[in-house]
DNA sequence: CCCCAGGTCGTCA
DNA sequence: TGACGACATGGG
């Protein structure tokens, strides 16, 4: 892999396993949306980036130099993936699933946009999710204007105290909107620390996630993995659940068997396996 | 009218 | 613990 920078853009020459599309489609972000098969535009903290494949080479418009850090956090770029995979590698339907999804990248998100994302997330589906969320942007993120166009950043906690029910009523959220308000109550007031979740062992950050009403076991995996990187967290949704029953012969075992088995199949890094799983079974569906 | 969507909550045994 | 229905909203 070689990074270069020129003209405020980022060049990637020769990088393994990133291909944007999988990596922002396969179902950890809500907020990157696709220009061209080749192209996304999304919102990383303040800053409107534009990515784009172009032969082998990647180049993230609008990052510059002193941005490395904050794409590289983002990014994972540090990960390398092979080691990953030959561990979790280890029957023929996840190296279809890992074939299939090579180049998913394991995003490192801000904590609280994962938290409320994710809290949006429960019982809904994906278009939705997504409409919600960049409502929820538009209305209290800052703008930030890109190439002419206007962009919203992810709403900060300091600018959601005080809001109300009512005030979330344009986003259509149902009955989240108590779960949205508990969730910025607690960690406004500190009562869920997130800068100490950072670093807690990641029992104890489930167990602190898990004191805001709207974040159960499932959503508080997706914070684990997607936020705070936790690899070893599977978090399991419907569309693992069907996997799991189908290839794994897990079908009506009580989730704590479900966890042990999954431990010892991919270990430290069954979250990862999951995505691969997780993007194989929706994008391939019944054809795999 | 039904069922489903990256589930969680409250309740009751 | 474990099972079970309710839950807003929108699409098929």
């Amino acid at each position: 892999m070689e990074i270069k920078y020129k003209d405020n853009n980022l060049i990637i020459d020769n990088i393994n396993n990133l291909d944007i599309k999988k990596t922002f489609e396969c179902g950890q972000c809500f907020r990157w949306e696709g220009v061209s098969e080749s192209e996304y535009i999304g919102v990383i903290q303040n800053k409107v980036v534009r990515a784009k494949k172009e032969g082998q080479t990647l180049v993230f418009y609008g990052i510059g130099k002193e941005e490395e850090g904050l794409f590289r956090e983002y990014f994972n770029i540090k990960e390398e993936y092979e080691e990953i995979i030959k561990v979790i590698s280890s029957d023929d339907h996840i190296i279809k699933a890992i074939e299939y999804g090579k180049g998913i990248r394991l995003l490192k998100q801000d904590l609280f946009e994962t938290i409320i994302s994710f809290i949006i997330s429960a019982n809904n589906n994906i278009p939705r999710i997504k409409k919600i969320i960049n409502e929820f942007c538009m209305l209290y993120g800052d703008k930030i204007t890109y190439e002419g166009k206007d962009y919203f950043a992810f709403p900060r906690v300091e600018n959601l105290i005080n809001i109300t029910k009512e005030d979330l009523a344009p986003l259509k959220v149902g009955y989240r909107d108590m779960y949205i308000l508990d969730a910025i109550e607690k960690i406004a007031l500190g009562e869920v620390d997130l800068e100490k979740i950072k670093d807690m062992e990641t029992n104890k950050a489930k167990e602190n996630l898990m004191k805001i009403k709207g974040v159960g076991s499932k959503v508080a995996d997706c914070i684990l993995l997607f936020s705070l990187n936790r690899y070893e967290v599977c978090p399991i949704d419907v569309w693992m659940k069907k996997v799991l029953a189908s290839r794994y012969n897990l079908e009506n075992v009580k989730e704590k068997d479900t966890i042990i088995e999954i431990n010892k199949k991919w270990g430290n890094y069954a979250g990862i396996a999951q995505q691969y799983l997780f993007y194989f079974e929706r994008e391939a569906g019944e054809q795999a």
